[in-house]
RNA sequence: CGCGGGGUAGAGCAGCCUGGUAGCUCGUUUGGCUCAUAACCAAAAGGUCGCUAGUUCAAAUCUAGCCCCCGCAACCA
């Protein structure tokens, strides 16, 4: 029995869960009831990033203590990845105790690839942080937000030496012993890499007080990547537990925007901590609503949450999974999302499901038990990542069901009295959509049982079709 | 010359690496079927493959130049 490690990005807590972390969610998801469907056993972890100066200020802001505002949100959080059915075994939160201990053991493990420097830059006293060069340009050096000028500032925070595994970094992404998907990527991350600066990794304690401490410091307090990034192994036991059984990972899968630092930053401390590199990291797109950025302000947004109870997560994981391309930006529309759900899962699926489940029940037919076996296509582009070639691949087999039904005509049979032909038929058809429905497990978990709550024992048609249109 | 992705039927995309009748899904039109959620099956209409030049017997596909859209560029998925 193989060991398969997969996780997804700690969404930060200062705010609600979103449809980008849903991609994660649920393409993780689907990766993780593949192998399990293979045999394999599966962890499969998520959870929370709840440090910073961000969730600090929210907190204070809205008047309630810090803790008791994470702890909010990590259940806004937890509910959130129910509803999408997704099938974690670990949740591990920045906050707890285990992981800030462990995480300061990794930055003394870090420590030959530390060194302290001063950071100058533009500074808010107003926003009490520093901004970009580029920021600062673009408000004329004047903060939008308080009417102030910045001020030059300087500031002394550790760093850690990115420039030590460059090369090591390099070489691994180019032999694909890390495999960064997509392609396209790859050669993004390849190029970043040579650019790629020491990463400040920490801040004054005076600025950031709501962080894992510094090991030996008082004054400073960790910056998110050592405390965030480390969670992938840290919720294993490292390092006072052997990792080997689960790391390195088989898939990490992470959102384009963090994909830099999950090839370069995160590389680097695994190197230095002499740990091997991930087997793959995976990283989607973005999701457009109607061709655009989706933003509060445009007011655009979409709550994956409406789209479940709208129709299921069933539907949500469908179009997710289908039609948003795996690995590039895709747009979501209502129009686009309603046309699926009809065309597709209740009339090629649904419906498939439903006249063949007629037809066996009206003539007493019950479907001999027989296990179907996974198409080499198919575990080939899962084991890809390729989800939504994947799905296509499962489709054609739903529309090839269909076109079987017309052609063979079973009513005819029926009506003709030719018994033995009939359940020939009909056996035969059955048994492809069970194939079909094993394909569709990982994809669709709570439509995968019910077809085979319907296909066992004496079959009946389901009252309620499985994709009821409105 | 910052880096990267893209411009193919009304919409969304595949094909381009390894040149040789332009394909898929949705939508539209027509026909068939009746087991089924007015569902299913078949057929048809619809494209100067961003522009220009070049290589070639032959280019969406290779080369060069140009135009346009989008993402990223130390922390807003």
């Amino acid at each position: 029995m193989n060991k398969v490690y997969i996780t997804t990005a700690i969404p930060y807590m200062n705010g609600s869960p979103h449809i980008g972390h849903a991609m994660d969610y649920v393409q993780a998801d689907v990766s993780a009831r593949y192998y399990r469907l293979l045999g394999d056993d599966v962890k499969f972890q998520v959870g929370s990033d709840e440090h910073g100066g961000k969730v600090f200020q929210k907190a204070t802001a809205q008047g309630v203590t810090v803790e008791a505002f994470v702890d909010e949100n990590v259940a806004k959080l937890k509910d959130f990845i129910a509803k999408l059915d997704v099938s974690y075994t670990d949740f591990v939160r920045t906050t707890n105790t285990d992981h800030i201990r462990r995480c300061q053991e990794i930055w003394r493990k870090l420590s030959e690839h530390i060194y302290k420097d001063k950071y100058e830059g533009w500074y808010c006293t107003g926003c009490e942080r520093f901004v970009t060069d580029k920021e600062y340009e673009e408000c004329n050096g004047v903060c939008p937000d308080h009417q102030k000028s910045y001020e030059r500032l300087e500031e002394e925070n550790y760093y850690f030496r990115i420039s030590d595994f460059k090369d090591q970094i390099r070489e691994a992404i180019l032999a694909d012993r890390v495999l960064i998907l997509p392609d396209f990527r790859k050669k993004e991350i390849l190029k970043l890499l040579e650019e790629s600066p020491d990463v400040s990794i920490s801040r004054p304690k005076e600025q950031l007080s709501w962080g894992v401490p510094v090991p030996g410091d008082d004054n400073q307090t960790m910056y998110v990547w050592i405390d965030a990034l480390s969670n992938y192994i840290t919720i294993l036991g490292y390092p006072e537990r052997d990792i080997s059984d689960w790391w390195p990972a088989t898939a990490q899968f992470v959102g384009k925007d963090i994909l830099r630092f999950h090839a370069i930053i995160w590389p680097a401390m695994l190197l230095a901590l002499g740990l091997p590199l991930p087997k793959t990291i995976v990283s989607h797109g973005m999701i457009l609503v109607g061709g655009v950025k989706m933003s509060k302000s445009v007011g655009n947004v979409v709550d994956p949450v409406d789209v479940i109870e709208r129709h299921g997560a069933d539907a949500f994981r469908y179009y997710f999974l289908r039609h948003i391309d795996t690995f590039a930006d895709s747009d979501f529309t209502w129009e686009k999302f309603e046309n699926a759900y009809n065309n597709e899962l209740a009339n090629d699926l649904g419906n498939l499901v439903q006249r063949l489940a007629t037809l066996m029940s009206k003539n007493d037919i019950a479907l001999p038990s027989a296990s179907a076996i996974l198409p080499k296509k198919y575990q080939s582009l899962m084991e890809k990542f390729e989800f939504s070639k994947a799905f296509d691949f499962v489709w054609e087999e739903v529309q090839a069901i269909n076109k079987r039904i017309d052609e063979e005509k079973p009513w005819m049979l029926a009506k003709n009295g030719e018994r033995i032909k009939l359940e020939e038929c009909l056996i035969g058809l059955a048994r492809e959509l069970l194939k079909v429905n094993l394909m569709l497990g990982p994809f669709l978990p709570e439509t995968n049982e019910k077809i085979v709550e319907i296909f066992s024992g004496k079959i009946t048609a389901p009252k309620t079709p499985l994709f009821p249109k409105n």
